[in-house]
DNA sequence: CCTAGCTACTTGGACGTCCAAGCACTTTTC
DNA sequence: GAAAAGTGCTTGGACGTCCAAGTAGCTAGG
């Protein structure tokens, strides 16, 4: 019991084969080649990315969080005054504005997280976490450390080397400018 | 002009530093380092999904296609009858039944795909791809083949590498069995 | 000053995902 | 064979994401 990785009604069964795959021998046979393996590589980042977040959401869940909210809550956590501009958390989060109007929507509903007013510009709107959601955040991270972080079932190698692949991929694509040397993960 | 990969709104502004890295390096200051390494990828496998994700709906779009669509879509013309219950079809796309009820429902709307009776199982229902939907299905392959699957901005060995990392992490996660060995992309 | 143009946030709509329930049609069991 | 259990698909609801539009409030150009 509770072994709630996993969604219980997509396991219709393990498939005997990867479906990814078989979709890039498709793509060779049809002679697109060029694009097998592009395809192959998007359609398993989109995949890994269903079956991570259903687990981080599978923890979260309980504690009336998802990782949308969850992010938000960190990052205001990890900020000294607690808050930011709506705008700012956007850019962080690498998310639509109004993804951001709705996430805190919904913290500030649940005490999490508080609207107030830009001291100075009357179009910026600061949210400010509370004492609620700093604590909320903690109770949320102690879980996804230990119940999903800790474990992924990868070498530290492996997990690395996916790290920086990624990271390329997101930096080409514009997320950020990588500053020079990548490697400042640990000195 | 229509240089449309990235989304418009998003980009604020290409960040001067990798928030993952930034995150990363919170986890370690707050004495979290074993988990560290497993929060980074994690956030940048969701990060990437977007982004590879918009980047295909872009493409799609126009066409009047999603990506869950044009998945199905695929998955049919792959298959000699061009036919499949629905049951199959989530479970080669590991993705929940309601979802393929909800895309089937979009598709026999737009008349790409048509849902006829199963001969002798009266609980399943098949999906059955139409000519217009091998058109759009094929008319669409090209697109995406020739404006993202193609252009990834990483060298085969990085995509390489980056398809089996992320294979590994799905077998463990229970996708697939993974029968041997992983090679039988080709021969 | 005052209007034109940005910028910041919100709203409403379209979709996708999942879960929980509900139905209908098998298969089992007794 | 009839009741119990299991399967397969649908429905309704909760959320998240994005886009397009709309509304204030700030900043410039004339």
């Amino acid at each position: 019991m509770s072994s709630t990785y996993r969604c219980s009604v997509l396991n219709k069964g393990t498939l005997s084969f990867d479906p990814i795959a078989e979709a890039h021998r498709q793509w060779v046979d049809h002679d697109w080649e060029p694009s097998a393996d592009g395809m192959a590589l998007i359609t398993s980042v989109i995949r890994v990315q269903q079956v991570f977040l259903s687990q981080v959401e599978g923890v979260l869940r309980p504690l009336g969080l998802t990782f949308a909210r969850y992010e938000l809550l960190m990052l205001l956590l990890f900020t000294r005054t607690g808050m930011l501009p709506m705008g700012k958390i956007g850019a962080r989060l690498q998310v639509h504005a109004a993804s951001i109007t709705n996430a805190v929507d919904r913290l500030e509903a649940d005490a999490l997280v508080q609207r107030r007013p830009h001291p100075s510009d009357g179009r910026t709107t600061l949210a400010r976490i509370t004492p609620a959601g700093k604590s909320a955040a903690r109770k949320a991270t102690t879980e996804l450390n230990e119940q999903v972080f800790s474990k992924l079932s990868l070498s530290t190698t492996e997990q690395r080397s996916l790290f920086f692949g990624l990271q390329t991929v997101r930096s080409r694509a514009g997320d950020f400018a990588l500053p020079s040397l990548p490697a400042d993960l640990q000195a």
